[in-house]
RNA sequence: UGGCCCAUGGUGUAACUGGCAACACGUCUGGUUUUGGUCCAGAAGAGUCUAGGUUCGAGCCCUAGUGGGCCAACCA
């Protein structure tokens, strides 16, 4: 049985009650003042699921436009094309700001049936007159303000002769009612900032509430999908409605559904701009940003994103949704579809002393063992190579399954080798790890000795022939693991100061030619992607996740 | 004069019109493996916030309580 979540139930008890399922219409509304982020994802696929589902629905993207101060067409052009990567195509690509002339008749539409009025007081006075929750508000003493006169303040307001703050038009509702937006709110409002669209035509703007219903009305947005948030201004959007809608047309639903919270980030679109304009990362396209660009550049996909935010579900619980469940999900896929490298990070050097000095062998590896279609490539084995430094220890802990002295473990695609000796700097460091092979045992040789199973495998690379490249690893941005509690200014307090470690690693040749945005798994390490800021000379790769890692634990555990 | 929303394993989501609480992630075992990955097999973990009520039967319906969230921007 296919279960459904409670917006699909709204939505087949519509159609059962006569909505025609070819009006089906929804949006994507976002205000363009910031980028998109994971928690848009779960809207923006909620939204063009449903249209999926629904056949003949569609989706419009919507830009709610309606405070110049904080909006910029940067914006819009990231919003759009965060939207596309995602893979969705949407119907209309509308504008809040082209609705400015029939938003402003109804305004004066509603003047004239006495509905609303204009206010001449300050924002403290209105403010302080709206009362709290658990006390009503009064009544302004513009509120008998006779029609003719509103009309011609509001009319002067438009015409740029009022300055910000002077007058504002306010809906006449009720100053008592125990939703405190129904307290008269305002509508319209002078604002100086020059609009990016609409430039200096208009000067009034309209605002969310008085916007929103009546753009959705316009576009005949059947249902209007929303954050649990809102969920107070319903009786607004309907009391707006109201006053509009026409006979045969359609009235566009409100319903709210609660938001994506991803553990250990945050998802407010005000606080990451705190992070971008802080110089705390490095912008809204930061690897470790919660944005859709982040994630990109992360090397987060388009469908593991999709499997992620669909997985979570859609209710109208608070939700806290871990990070593993976003990890299981890129991992699952890179899995299939990435070519294996071998890269040592932190390499020592090891010398296998049974091999010729100008040793040098081609072998032949599998790209991907989940698919042999994916092919060989060629390494080079040489008698000096790198392993990682993490993979050796003299004197070894008991299930420590790498290399130490007298131990033997494979070097992958190549041959089993033992170490005997390890030569240490005056520092204490390692030096250099000396070894012998075994030369019947390589890979895939099909020999008896190649056969033999040893307790570990270690990835290498030549250390004379090889590409260095700088590896950024990532952390989590935040030491605490719901930052969304703390506020703006407290965000300095737990911030992780190891989020981003960069490297100097040496991958095999084969690498060179990665191209920006090209995924690979690094053997035994991660899931890395190529980083727009590598050169023809250096390449750069951005950790996305690290393979699941038992021995960390195990480790952990000791 | 307060109003509204929500409550199911650690996390998230299910459970059609009341009928043995399921799935995924995570955790833990074991197996396979030339990645301590993948894959395979299995396990533990909730009796559905509490108290009443209706009912043959309640996670689901009703009442009250408790806990959490949202609402007092000329933001969206």
């Amino acid at each position: 049985m296919e279960n459904k979540n409670f917006i699909e139930t709204i939505i087949d008890q519509d159609i059962k009650n006569g909505l025609d399922p070819e009006a089906l219409c929804f949006r994507f509304p976002p205000e363009p003042n910031g980028f998109l982020h994971i928690g848009h994802v779960k809207a923006i696929v909620l939204n063009f699921e449903l249209a999926k589902k629904y056949k003949k629905a569609k989706v419009n993207l919507r830009f709610d436009d309606t405070n110049p101060e904080k909006e910029d067409q940067k914006y819009i052009d990231a919003i759009k094309d965060n939207i596309k990567w995602l893979g969705y195509s949407w119907n209309k690509e509308c504008y809040a700001s082209d609705y400015f002339n029939q938003l402003y008749e109804w305004a004066c539409m509603l003047i004239k049936s006495g509905k609303a009025y204009i206010d001449s007081q300050t924002s403290d006075q209105i403010a302080l007159q709206k009362g709290a929750p658990t006390v009503a508000g009064q009544e302004s003493p513009y509120r008998r303000r006779s029609k003719e006169e509103n009309l011609f303040i509001f009319n002067s307001m438009k015409e740029g002769k009022c300055k910000p703050g002077e007058h504002v038009l306010r809906a006449k509702i009720d100053m008592r009612s125990p939703n405190m937006l129904m307290r008269d709110p305002i509508i319209y409002r002078v604002l100086n900032s020059e609009h990016p669209r609409t430039k200096k035509k208009w000067v009034i703007f309209p605002m969310y509430d008085w916007t929103h219903g009546e753009s959705d009305y316009i576009e005949q947005i059947t249902h209007s999908l929303c954050t649990l948030e809102f969920k107070p201004h319903r009786e607004l959007y309907d009391w707006f409605l109201n006053q509009i809608v026409e006979k045969g047309k359609i009235r566009p639903k409100q319903r709210e559904f609660a938001r994506l919270n991803l553990s250990h980030t945050i998802t407010s679109k005000r606080k990451l701009l705190f992070l971008v304009e802080e110089g705390i990362v490095s912008g809204w396209d930061d690897p470790r940003m919660p944005t859709i660009s982040g994630l990109k550049r992360r090397g987060y996909t388009p469908e593991a994103l999709k499997k992620f935010v669909t997985a979570a579900g859609v209710a109208k619980r608070e939700n806290v949704i871990e990070m593993s469940l976003l990890e299981f999900y890129i991992r699952e896929e890179l899995n299939q579809t990435c070519n294996r490298m071998m890269v040592v990070h932190e390499p020592i050097k090891l010398t296998i002393t049974n091999l010729p000095k100008d040793y040098e062998e081609e072998l032949l590896v599998e790209n991907n063992p989940e698919d042999s279609s994916f092919g060989k490539r060629k390494i080079k084995l040489t008698r000096s190579i790198f392993i990682e430094k993490e993979d050796f220890m003299e004197d070894p802990p008991k299930k420590f399954f790498r290399l130490s002295i007298g131990a033997e473990v494979r070097l992958k695609g190549a041959y089993i080798i033992k170490a005997n000796k390890v030569n240490y700097k005056n520092n204490g460091e390692i030096d250099e790890v000396y070894c012998t092979y075994d030369q019947k045992s390589r890979s895939g040789s099909g020999t008896e000795e190649s056969m033999r199973r040893v307790k570990g495998t270690l990835h290498w690379v030549s250390s004379t022939t090889n590409v260095p490249v700088v590896i950024r690893e990532y952390d989590r941005l935040f030491i605490h693991s719901s930052p969304g509690q703390f506020k703006t200014e407290e965000l300095y307090r737990i911030i992780n100061p190891n989020s981003a470690t960069v490297r100097n690693g040496y991958a095999e040749q084969e690498i060179g030619k990665a191209k920006e945005g090209d995924l690979f798994q690094f053997q035994r390490k991660g899931y890395y992607i190529v980083d727009k800021d590598s050169t023809d000379k250096q390449l750069v790769f951005n950790k996305t996740v690290s393979l699941r890692d038992n021995w960390k634990k195990i480790n952990k555990n000791n």
